[in-house]
DNA sequence: GTTGAGCGTT
């Protein structure tokens, strides 16, 4: 989502994206991006939505071409009233590494206090989780949060190579999946298909919602499996879970910068 | 119709 018509990302080898907090829900990056084109050649501006809804998260991505314009749109935008909303404006520090040129450009043009902003996050995510729940919006956001955080600690703690210990739980759950399934089917079904449809990404705006309802759902056919005629001996009782032993060369989790 | 700390898309 971008000015540009683009898809994805545009070139992000030589920009330098500025994260624009505290925005108004009805800015659109129509309103924010002839205000940061005036200070430099704005690549992309980007307004996270909400999945589900569609609406804004209220925080904008702003990509400059140049280090020094970006800071001077931060100088010059940062605590500016936009909509209504006091805006703040500051180098976005989750992709690229450019930001270590920018913070040099900074430096060197204004020096500011470091960026604690760990302790800070937490503090304020916490303050307004309350209000949040009850709506139920962040939930995709936590979400991949704690994926990320339970992925990198993972890696951390736990060596990629061999971890016996998954497979065998992944194998009881498994298991007892199919036991409850084969218990009530019936139900289960329709259970299932209601998670499905929920945790899939459809990415699906609101606006470009087709009018066609058609179902794309063909239910698997799956056999009653009378596991009392055919099983016992002759098929093992781990059929679930396939013995996959190319596992071992995964790619690396932190492998990120190596190539540029 | 609401909300207000945060870190992003094919």
């Amino acid at each position: 989502m971008s000015h540009f018509g683009r898809s994805g990302p545009p070139d992000i080898r030589d920009t330098f994206s500025l994260l624009v907090l505290n925005i108004s829900f009805r800015t659109t990056a129509d309103d924010l991006y002839p205000l940061f084109e005036r200070y430099g050649k704005v690549v992309d501006v980007f307004i996270p939505r909400d999945r589900r809804s569609g609406d804004s998260r209220g925080f904008a991505f702003v990509r400059y071409k140049y280090a020094d314009e970006a800071q001077k749109a931060i100088d010059r935008l940062d605590g500016r009233t936009v909509d209504g909303r006091n805006i703040m404006v500051q180098f976005a520090n989750r992709r690229g590494r450019v930001i270590e040129d920018a913070e040099k450009s900074r430096d060197r043009s204004r020096s500011r206090s470091p960026r604690p902003r760990h302790r800070d996050r937490d503090h304020r995510k916490r303050s307004r989780s309350r209000s949040r729940e009850r709506h139920g919006r962040d939930r995709d956001r936590d979400y991949r949060r704690r994926s990320k955080s339970r992925s990198r600690s993972r890696s951390r703690s736990r060596s990629p190579s061999s971890s016996p210990d998954h497979k065998s739980r992944r194998r009881a759950r498994d298991d007892g999946k199919r036991k409850s399934r084969s218990k009530s089917r019936s139900r289960s079904k329709s259970r299932s298909r209601s998670r499905s449809r929920s945790r899939s990404y459809h990415s699906a705006s609101p606006a470009r919602r087709s009018a066609s309802p058609r179902k794309k759902s063909p239910p698997p056919k799956r056999s009653p499996t009378p596991e009392k005629h055919t099983n016992g001996k002759d098929l093992p009782p781990s059929r679930s879970v396939s013995p996959s032993p190319k596992r071992a060369g995964s790619r690396s989790p932190v492998g990120s910068d190596g190539k540029e």
